[in-house]
DNA sequence: ATAAACCTTAGAGTATTCTCTAAGTCAATA
DNA sequence: TATTGACTTAGAGAATACTCTAAGGTTTAT
């Protein structure tokens, strides 16, 4: 049973146009050809296919991509080589849910801050908010925003001391 | 107590080139300048610059993050929807953070997969590897991958079906 | 036999987000 | 006074990932 490029794209959600682009990029070499150049999926490459989509899904350029379909077709002396790309792309991914995490904290913030001002029909009402009215995860992030700026003092007042010391 | 875009940027975190770039492009209007045309930061500037860069890790697209800055250059009456671009946003990133966990979920898989592979010498360990012998989470994406297969199947013969029919 | 609906390629164009360069201004230091 | 090291701008260049167009080939349906 063979799949054609727009069958195969409506399957992992891509454009066909993705797909070829992807084939161009190298990244669908194991892909068989018929006597007129088309493409011809097999079930068997299904297992490959998602997995290059799984790892772009986890953002891994092209580029990344490449490399480890060639190493792939390299056979068994490349297994250990993939397996770091692989945990290295973990790591990277872990990273990257956790800067998200940390966005979103920053998002509930700001809906905290809306849904107050929205309410008493300006932003105003923060200006004299006592901080046993403010929620805890709120709390947190206003304190970073505050820990953002005595740094910056703290830096400066650093800099003006080292000015001393030279004179 | 003024702070140059040099500082601010390392603060933030991100190039001087970056903090003009994202001046340029409309982000940092409400930054004032010096008689020589100079960008001064101010202590109140603080909160903003940092909701602007979270707005930025969170995946927000510059173009986005115009919009909203020009909102909250309008004042209260735009709280409402400024709230509604939060929580739009708020849902954008839950739905990224659901799609690298599931990616995640395809790199463990992989990572038990040659980590097996590496101790056997070759991945065609996997061949006839009986179901008892596989972890829980990995046969669950063993399983999507079959279905992904098997829909295609499903798809294709219910194309012939139709092509019957219509005999 | 002709049209529709696929497929192919090369290559152009687009969007986004920087990233850097060039040319110039200004203030402080040796 | 001259150099250093900030700052400014406009605009060029780069990287990434599509996205589409043009021109053409093949198969299927009427």
């Amino acid at each position: 049973m063979y799949y054609t490029v727009s069958e195969v794209a409506k399957r992992l959600e891509l454009s066909p146009h993705t797909i070829r682009f992807y084939s161009k990029e190298g990244l669908l070499d194991f892909v068989e050809r018929d006597q007129n150049g088309n493409r011809i999926f097999k079930e068997s490459d299904f297992e490959r296919l998602f997995i290059i989509a799984s790892l772009k899904r986890s953002g891994m350029s092209i580029k990344q991509i490449r490399e480890f379909t060639i190493l792939c077709d390299k056979g068994d002396s490349t297994i250990a080589d993939r397996l770091k790309i692989i945990m290295d792309q973990r790591e990277t991914v872990e990273e990257e849910i956790t800067k998200l995490q940390d966005a979103l904290d920053v998002l509930k913030y700001k809906t905290w801050l809306y849904e107050v001002a929205l309410e008493a029909g300006t932003t105003a009402v923060h200006d004299n908010m006592p901080p046993e009215k403010i929620p805890p995860n709120i709390r947190k992030i206003k304190e970073r925003i505050r820990k953002l700026t005595d740094d910056m003092e703290q830096r400066y007042k650093a800099a003006a001391q080292h000015t001393d010391n030279d004179e």
